[in-house]
DNA sequence: CAGCAGGGGGCGT
DNA sequence: CGCCCCCTGCTGA
């Protein structure tokens, strides 16, 4: 020290600076980046994401973006929420039966301190030293698995979960579940996402998954093994708020602002952000609404316009670090231009992203002479394909149609490697992974994941037929079916 | 007949 | 632009 240097310390530095990360996060504030897994959406910092991680920390650097979501598949939900709590906390209760498998997430993850040493940085050792109050979170940790049980066998000081079952994050967004309300309403999906509901189901189901994953991982590698499936997305919706929130700050770097404790809670406008995640915490149970008003769609929504939103918005890493399993959009060029495109992944994605409940007002729709008719709709210039004989009045339409002979397909599954120009067909083919059948015929049992299906099925109640043949009784819905019949009786009229 | 995908019209925001 | 409406085509049981 120089002479007449103070040290100035802050005793409870530490504790408070976990808290008010903790607080953060709860409220959801200044978080940059989304992780979505297992139908879950965690709104996190990338700045505690890539403390603890080299990993984040090198998607992070590769995705120049404000607010990318990741999209974890190999994944287990809890673990993540354990890892969270350890990352933001420094410490997480896990029950025995789960440390295993947490592990291997956090290997996955390269976690410093429960998977990956964690060297104490050089500038901040006198930092790291000076605070000593959580035992369980001490720099440099040579064992990191073994200290892991240690921590794990005699419940830490830090935000101790009372229940030993899966370790669950204080609040793990409720307002982004992918549905863990409404058991009834997803008892089919319910096989399918394995999760939610029953923990051992949750163990058996997602977990198969998430093991099998980790198994091939780690065949390929022992010390580090290899990232989970991923996909980084920007989230378009957040993407525009945060712009809006850096529009007079100038800040670039979350750093400013999220740990600048005197701007916490001088901005009005963040907190006003901050208000909308207030709301969305009333509308969380709201997620299985047959028709969800626009606010409780607002952070589901947000991930499905990430995740399959207009070209503009998606960013792509082409980083060679990345791992293998990133998924994206078919051969789609953002406007940032030339990025290394990944084929849609193959793997069955364990998370739910778009589980949104389709406009289910059958019968009483529109008439056919609402739409057909139109309103007041064709007014004027008529728009011609450059590509083909197409002439449409609505700008709208042609610019989708191109789509069709450009053979861009901005929407991608999840799930499957299915690409779409639209995003309403994107949904429907989403059902189908999530056994949603939102369409129910009301004169039977039957119900369907297409409102189209359900309609045509509907006409073998109604007798209605739409072919009916002018020269005999015959009647059927089949075009092709009536064109055969038809021929027989100009074959007739001919002879 | 059902399942699935693709496509066009048009309204509301 | 998002979403809803509807139709059509192909396929398979």
């Amino acid at each position: 020290m120089a002479d007449g240097m103070l040290s100035l310390s802050w005793n409870n530095h530490r504790a408070t600076f976990c808290h008010i990360l903790a607080t953060l996060r709860e409220k959801e504030r200044y978080t940059d980046v989304t992780v979505a897994c297992e139908g879950k959406f965690y709104p996190v910092h990338k700045l505690v994401l890539s403390t603890c991680s080299e990993y984040f920390e090198k998607i992070f650097e590769n995705t120049p973006c404000k607010h990318p979501v990741i999209v974890l598949k190999d994944v287990n939900r809890c673990d993540l929420e354990a890892l969270f709590c350890y990352m933001y906390e420094g410490a997480v209760s896990v029950a025995q039966s789960n440390l295993g498998r947490l592990i291997k997430a956090a290997e996955v993850l390269r976690i410093k301190g429960l998977a990956v040493p964690d060297e104490p940085p050089i500038s901040d050792r006198r930092t790291a030293s000076s605070h000593h109050h959580h035992s369980s979170d001490d720099r440099s940790s040579p064992h990191p698995k073994r200290r892991r049980r240690e921590e794990n066998s005699h419940s830490h000081q830090g935000r101790s979960q009372s229940s030993p079952s899966p370790p669950s994050s204080p609040r793990p967004s409720p307002l982004h579940d992918g549905g863990d309300s409404h058991p009834a309403q997803r008892s089919r999906s319910d096989s399918q996402w394995g999760d939610h509901g029953a923990t051992d189901r949750e163990d058996g189901g997602m977990d198969g998954v998430a093991d099998d994953r980790l198994g091939d991982h780690s065949t390929t590698s022992h010390s580090a093994p290899t990232p989970p499936q991923v996909e980084v997305m920007v989230d378009e919706t957040l993407v525009k708020e945060e712009m809006i929130d850096q529009g007079d700050t100038g800040q670039e770097d979350m750093m400013d602002s999220g740990m600048d404790y005197g701007s916490v809670g001088s901005d009005s406008r963040l907190e006003g952000s901050a208000g909308g995640g207030g709301e969305e915490d009333h509308m969380l149970p709201g997620k299985y609404e047959p028709k969800a008003n626009p606010s409780q769609q607002a952070i589901p929504e947000a991930v499905v316009e990430a995740l399959a939103g207009p070209s503009g918005m998606q960013t792509w890493l082409g980083g060679g670090e990345m791992p293998s399993g990133f998924s994206g959009l078919e051969g789609y060029t953002g406007s940032e231009g030339g990025q290394d495109l990944h084929p849609p992944s193959q793997a069955p994605a364990a998370h739910q992203l778009m589980e949104r409940e389709n406009n289910c007002q059958w019968p009483g729709e529109r008439t056919r002479g609402d739409w057909q008719g139109g309103a007041g709709a064709s007014a004027g210039k008529v728009h011609q394909c450059p590509h083909c004989a197409y002439t449409t009045t609505l700008l709208h339409n042609l610019k989708r149609h191109i789509l069709k002979h450009t053979g861009e397909k901005p929407f991608a599954c999840s799930y499957c490697s299915y690409t779409t120009t639209r995003k309403e067909l994107l949904n429907e083919h989403i059902n189908l992974h999530t056994g949603e059948k939102p369409f129910s015929c009301p004169y039977c049992t039957y119900s369907s994941s297409h409102k189209n299906i359900l309609r045509r099925h509907m006409r073998v109640h109604t007798g209605v037929r739409r072919h009916m043949c002018p020269h005999c009784s015959f009647q059927t819905d089949n075009k092709s079916v009536f064109n055969t019949h038809f021929k027989i009786h100009i074959k007739e009229n001919s002879v």
